[in-house]
RNA sequence: GGCGAGGUAGCUCAGUUGGUUAGAGCAUACGGUUCAUACCCGUAGUGUCGCGAGUUCGAAUCUCGCCCUCGCUACCA
C-alpha cells in the first residue's frame, strides 16, 4: 500500500519548551531546519518541516499560576509567541504541533498502550523512597539517613504505583544499530558520546508521574500522567497521523531530527529510538546535534550576559544599517548560519555579527550586485547582451562551488556551505578588477570589437554568478534572493526556481535589469554599547532568562521539578535550626575531589569541628583561613569521602557559584544567628 | 578523580590516510584602482603548530609523559 506513496522528506526541529520567548539559540536550530527544508524543496523533493511546542511539563502549571492565568491560556500565549517569532524569521514550516493538541495526546496514549500490550511497559508498586529533586525512586539499600546515597539528595517515603519502560532491553540493539549505520548519529564525536553512554548500560525508566491536573493521562489509569519527555518525542510521529491515518508512512520515518546537543544523548539518540524499536517502527534516518552559542567565552548565564532575542536583533540590524526589516531578518539568518561552527560550541557576539554583516553582505555580495547592475545600466542601458562563449574558468568555478555546497549541506556544515558560496562572490569581485570593464567599454566605444566582446562576456558572467549565488543563498535568505532576482530583471518568481537552474546560462539576453539599490547598506557604527546589548538580550524580565544556553531549554535530566508553592515554615520550625558564627582555623582540599574543602572551624569558645564544604572552586584554602562565617551547628553529621562533616556553611548561590556569608563586623565566635 | 573533546597568526578557525617555503577570513600597515555601498584589488607580515621526549629520511599530523581549557560524571547537606 504505502509503497506506492512517495516518501516526503521530513525534517523536525525540537519542540520548544514554553517557559520563555525564543532566543538566538532556538532560532538557530529552527532556521537551520528551515534552510534544509528550503534546499530540499529547491531540489524538487516533497518536503515537510515540523516544529512546535512542548507544553505538558507540570512546571507549566506553576508558571501559569505565577502569571495569574489558567495553564491553557498561559501555554496558548507562549505557543503564539513562538509561532509569531518563526513567522517573523521567515520559517516556512508545514506544521506546528503543540503537545496539548488531541492529535498528539491520542498518539501518545496509543503509543503507551501498545508498549504495554507488548510487555515493554510494566507497572510496579513502590513502597520506598523518592527524591523530589532527582525525580527518582530509591530502594532501601540506596538510602541512608534520609539521603539518597547516590545523589546525596533528601528522599521522602512514598507508596506509589508507577509505570516503567523497559529501556534496559535496548542497550544492545541500539549499539548494534549504531554500528551498522555509521551515519545515523552526527556529528561523529557526539555519536561516540552516545556509544559511551550506552556501554554503561541503560536502565529502565519510570515514565509516569502523579496526575496533578496537567499532562497526558495514562490510558486506563487517570491517577497518572505520562512523563513529559516520553510524551514529547512522540510528537514527531503523531504529526504523521500514526497510527490511524493510512498515509502516515508517506512521512515517517523522519529524514532528520535536528536538535541541540543537550537533548541528544539521552533522548533523541537513545530513548526515542528505543521506543520506536519496541513497537517495530522505523527509526529516523539521521539525528544531528549541533552545539551551543556561548557568551563571553563561557556559560553566558554566569557572566550575566545572555543571548539576544532574534527578532529584536534583526530589528537592530535594520536600524543600524538602514536595510529593510525583512532583509535584515534574512541577514540574521545568514549570520547565524555562517557564524555557528556546527560541531563545537561557538562564541556569539553582536559585534561579530555587525562586522560580518558589513564584510560578507554589504561589501562582498551587496556590492557585487550593485556594481554589476550599475555597469549594466551604464554600458548596456540595462539590457543583457548576447554572448558567444561564456568564460570557462568562471563556469567551472560555479560548478565546483555548487558541488561543494551540496557536499557540505549533506553533512549539515552550513557555515561551510556559505563559505563555498562566498568563494564565488569573492572571485567575481576580483574578476571585475582583472577585466576592468570600464576600460573595455572605452575601447569598445572607440570601435574595438574584441573589447566589446570581452565586455559582454565579463558583465554577463557577473550577472550569471549573481543569479546563481542568489539561488544558492535562497534557502538562507529567501527575501534577499528574491530582491536580487528582481534587480536582475528576472520576472520568474523565486518559488518556481529549482536546483537545475544553478547551471550556467539562465539569464537570457534581452532581459532588462532594474535600477540598482543597495540590499544591505553598510553599517557605520560597529561598536555596541552594553545598554543596547542588555536591551537586546533582556526584553523579558532577566529572571526567566537562563542562557548560555541552548536551544531548547530544560535541563534534560529533570524536565519537571516539583516546587511547593506554599512552603511556609513556622517560627518554631525555624528555631530548630541552630545557626552560629564560626571562624575558619584551617582549610585544605579533600584529595580526589574538585569541589570539596575540609575546614576546621571554631564554633564556640572551646569547640572546633570539621566541616566539608563544596566551595573549592570558588575559594582557595588560604583566603578562607581566619574568616568568620555562618554555620548550621545542629545539622546531622554526614560522611563524605570518609570524613565526617559536622555542619554546613551558609553561602549565597549566585548562578551556581558560592559566595560566603560573613558578619558585618567581627563578632565573638559562637554567636548565635537568628 | 573517571570518561570525552580540544590547545595552530592579534581574533575566529581550516589543516583528509605523516611529505616540498603551515593556510583562510577578520583585524593591522602600505600600495593600486574607480564600475560600485569610503567599495574592490594587490603586497606585507609576524606563528617555538600547548610543553618535553620518542618513532621516522621526514611529524601540526603517529607513540608516551606532562601542563592548560571546555563538557559529562562523582564528591558540594
Amino acid at each position: 500500500m504505502s509503497e506506492t506513496l512517495p516518501k516526503t522528506y521530513y525534517i523536525t526541529t525540537p519542540i520548544y519548551y514554553v517557559n520563555g520567548l525564543p532566543h538566538v539559540g532556538s532560532a538557530l536550530t529552527t532556521i537551520v531546519c528551515d534552510v534544509l527544508a528550503r534546499y530540499h524543496r529547491l531540489k524538487g523533493e516533497q518536503t515537510f518541516l515540523l516544529t512546535g511546542t512542548d507544553e505538558n511539563a507540570t512546571k507549566v502549571t506553576q508558571a501559569a499560576e505565577k502569571a495569574g492565568v489558567p495553564p491553557m491560556e498561559f501555554v496558548d500565549g507562549l505557543a503564539g509567541a513562538f509561532k509569531e517569532c518563526w513567522g517573523a524569521l521567515h520559517i516556512a514550516n508545514n506544521d506546528f504541533v503543540r503537545t496539548t493538541e488531541p492529535r498528539h495526546t491520542l498518539a501518545v496514549q496509543e503509543f503507551f498502550s501498545r508498549l504495554r500490550e507488548k510487555g515493554y511497559v510494566y507497572a510496579d508498586t513502590y513502597e520506598g523512597w523518592y527524591s523530589v529533586s532527582d525525580e527518582t525512586f530509591f530502594r532501601d539499600t540506596e538510602v541512608k539517613d534520609g539521603i539518597a546515597i547516590e545523589s546525596g539528595k533528601p528522599v521522602v517515603r512514598v507508596k506509589e504505583e508507577n509505570y516503567f519502560f523497559k529501556l534496559s532491553a535496548f542497550t544492545e540493539p541500539l549499539l548494534a544499530y549504531i554500528e551498522a549505520n555509521p551515519n545515523w548519529l552526527l556529528p561523529e564525536f557526539r555519536k561516540n558520546e552516545v556509544v559511551a553512554f550506552l556501554k554503561e548500560g541503560l536502565r529502565d525508566m519510570c515514565i509516569t508521574r502523579a496526575n496533578k491536573g496537567w499532562g497526558i493521562p495514562v490510558p486506563g489509569d487517570e491517577s497518572k500522567v505520562i512523563y513529559v519527555w516520553f510524551d514529547a518525542v512522540i510528537n514527531y510521529l503523531a504529526v504523521t497521523g500514526w497510527p490511524h491515518n493510512p498515509e502516515w508512512e508517506s512521512l515517517w520515518p523522519a529524514d532528520v531530527h535536528l536538535v541541540g546537543k543537550e537533548i541528544f544523548v539521552r533522548f533523541h539518540a537513545t530513548l526515542w529510538p528505543a521506543m520506536l524499536m519496541a513497537l517495530d517502527l522505523p527509526l529516523p534516518k539521521q539525528v544531528y546535534a549541533h552545539g551551543w552559542w556561548t557568551v563571553g567565552g563561557q556559560k553566558g548565564g554566569k557572566s550575566g550576559a545572555s543571548l539576544p532575542h532574534p527578532t529584536r536583533l534583526a530589528q537592530f540590524l535594520s536600524e543600524r544599517s538602514g536595510a529593510e526589516p525583512e532583509l535584515a531578518v534574512d541577514a540574521l539568518r545568514y549570520l547565524l548560519c555562517r557564524e555557528m561552527n556546527f560541531g563545537p560550541d561557538t562564541e556569539f557576539t553582536v559585534e561579530n555579527c555587525l562586522r560580518r554583516f558589513n564584510n560578507d553582505l554589504a561589501n562582498d555580495l551587496g556590492n557585487l550586485l550593485n556594481r554589476t547592475i550599475n555597469m549594466m545600466n551604464k554600458y548596456y542601458d540595462g539590457v543583457v547582451p548576447e554572448v558567444e562563449t561564456p568564460d570557462t574558468e568562471i563556469v567551472a568555478l560555479a560548478e565546483s562551488v555548487c558541488a561543494d555546497y551540496e557536499r557540505s549541506l549533506s553533512v549539515f556544515r552550513f557555515n561551510d556551505v556559505l563559505e563555498a558560496t562566498w568563494r564565488l562572490v569573492g572571485r567575481m569581485n576580483k574578476y571585475i578588477d582583472e577585466k576592468a570593464p570600464w576600460g573595455l567599454a572605452k575601447a569598445a566605444n572607440n570601435g574595438d570589437t574584441e573589447s566589446a566582446k570581452a565586455l559582454a562576456q565579463t558583465l554577463t558572467a557577473c550577472l550569471e554568478v549573481t543569479r546563481i549565488v542568489a539561488l544558492l543563498t535562497s534557502p538562507f535568505m529567501p527575501t534577499a534572493s528574491a530582491a536580487i532576482y528582481q534587480q536582475l530583471g528576472i520576472t520568474e518568481p523565486l518559488e518556481t526556481v529549482t536546483w537545475s537552474d544553478t547551471t550556467w546560462g539562465g539569464l537570457k539576453a534581452g532581459t532588462k535589469v532594474t535600477a540598482p539599490k543597495p540590499l544591505f547598506p553598510r553599517i557605520q557604527e560597529l561598536t555596541v554599547a552594553d545598554t543596547i546589548l542588555y536591551e537586546l538580550g533582556s526584553a523579558n524580565p532577566p529572571k526567566t532568562e537562563e542562557t548560555p544556553k541552548p536551544v531548547s531549554e530544560t535541563p534534560p535530566a529533570t524536565p519537571e521539578t516539583e516546587v511547593k508553592t506554599d512552603n511556609f515554615i513556622s517560627i518554631d520550625d525555624f528555631l530548630k535550626v541552630e545557626l552560629k558564627v564560626g571562624e575558619i582555623l584551617a582549610a585544605e582540599p579533600v584529595p580526589n575531589t574538585t569541589k570539596l574543602l575540609r575546614l576546621t572551624v571554631q564554633s564556640g569558645e572551646d569547640e572546633t569541628r570539621t566541616i566539608l564544604s563544596g566551595i573549592a572552586e570558588y575559594y582557595t584554602p588560604d583566603e578562607l583561613v581566619g574568616r568568620q562565617i555562618v554555620l548550621i551547628a545542629n545539622l546531622q553529621p554526614r560522611k563524605m569521602r570518609g570524613i565526617e562533616s559536622q555542619g554546613m556553611l551558609l553561602a549565597a548561590d549566585v548562578d551556581g557559584k558560592a559566595v560566603l556569608l560573613t558578619p558585618d563586623s567581627l563578632v565573638p565566635v559562637g554567636s548565635k544567628v537568628r
